[in-house]
DNA sequence: TGACTATGTGACCAATGGAAACATGTGTCT
DNA sequence: AGACACATGTTTCCATTGGTCACATAGTCA
């Protein structure tokens, strides 16, 4: 699709997109140590200097990819909760976000790998602004304080810690998925109390 | 010390660990970005190819970082619980937890960084065994349940995630170190309640 | 059309992880 | 003590990588 639209020899069309998508490939399937600026550029059908042309960096590059999976994640959650009461909203939050992060968990790592990533970029801090704005909301209801209350960072944080341990800790090999999921839900359950004053 | 003892011209003495020091010392002085096998050979007086007689690969140095980090942190999170009472033991262990991590986040990261590293290399799985020994006594008290309790879990990801958003995510920026130490507190007080049945 | 800009190419470079062949030190057995 | 085996370190070499530069080509717009 993104391949044979206004490729004649020059040009690809859509470069900037084409080799993020490509890096997300790289990444899922062979782990981030293998993305190489070059393997993508060959993927994509192009030399290595051409990404130069879109990205200042590898950095660059990988910040750009961390962004676009922020957003896509924070869409992602959003949309499961949309028609979700807002007395159950922490829980349906969180089980979005555990989601989210076990589907994609290349994308994720990548997310909240801030050494690895140029944290300042006005589209990745965007995108993370908007995700901490969801947790917050599925943590204690309202948005308007500016200060992290410790009910949000408690809610914020066990959602993020759980999704940690599941893509990576012990979760990822010595628990059975099928009870993973069950035992996910009953931790989310019994913290939820505690929000709700 | 580690330097001029047993060193006439060959034979280090002690390089596998005085490389390892040099890993802690660049990792947590330029990031784990900067760390290579050649820098850290030429810090240590010896050429980069000698590495390879102590650890197979830069992914097994690494291991052996994580693996070293992780005792180091069971041992200290130990040693600041010993004589706290079994009912405080849970916001003890998150402090102790939490506190390293701040003090040591390149290690921190390392240690739960399984994609760049061996997890099933001996001394890392049995290093992160003990640590899950450890936050899942603070979690509910007893350690004879193979299978992972919600409530053990709530604890061991609660305190993790807080720890991961306080060297990354938005916390490390935009909050003050000082009223973080309180928002800290706090929030793990508010969890403590749960985890006590 | 002609000039300007955006995008892509190829040749080059220094640094890196890793392998191979060689050198030197240490310990052990007689 | 001497000789041998083994452990540890050095040098040299190589393919790959991120990055730069000069050049080529494709759109665009006067």
């Amino acid at each position: 699709m993104t391949s044979n639209k206004t490729r004649s020899a020059y040009h690809h069309g859509d470069l900037a997109n084409a080799v993020l998508d490509e890096v997300e490939r790289i990444i899922e399937e062979q782990g981030l140590e293998n993305v190489s600026l070059r393997a993508c550029a060959k993927a994509v059908g192009v030399s290595h200097s051409a990404l130069f042309r879109h990205y200042a960096d590898k950095r660059d590059l990988l910040t750009a990819f961390a962004a676009r999976g922020a957003r896509r994640m924070a869409a992602s959650v959003n949309q499961q909760i949309a028609d979700v009461p807002q007395g159950k909203r922490f829980l349906a939050v969180g089980l979005a976000y555990i989601d989210y992060a076990r589907k994609n968990p290349g994308a994720f790592r990548m997310i909240f790998r801030e050494d690895a990533l140029n944290p300042d970029h006005p589209d990745y801090a965007q995108a993370m602004q908007q995700m901490a704005a969801i947790l917050a909301i599925g943590g204690h209801g309202s948005e308007d304080t500016d200060a992290l209350s410790p009910k949000a960072l408690l809610a914020w944080s066990s959602v993020h810690g759980i999704a940690m341990l599941c893509i990576d800790g012990s979760l990822s090999r010595d628990v059975a998925q099928a009870e993973l999921e069950a035992l996910i839900e009953q931790s989310l359950r019994a913290l939820a109390p505690v929000l709700l004053e």
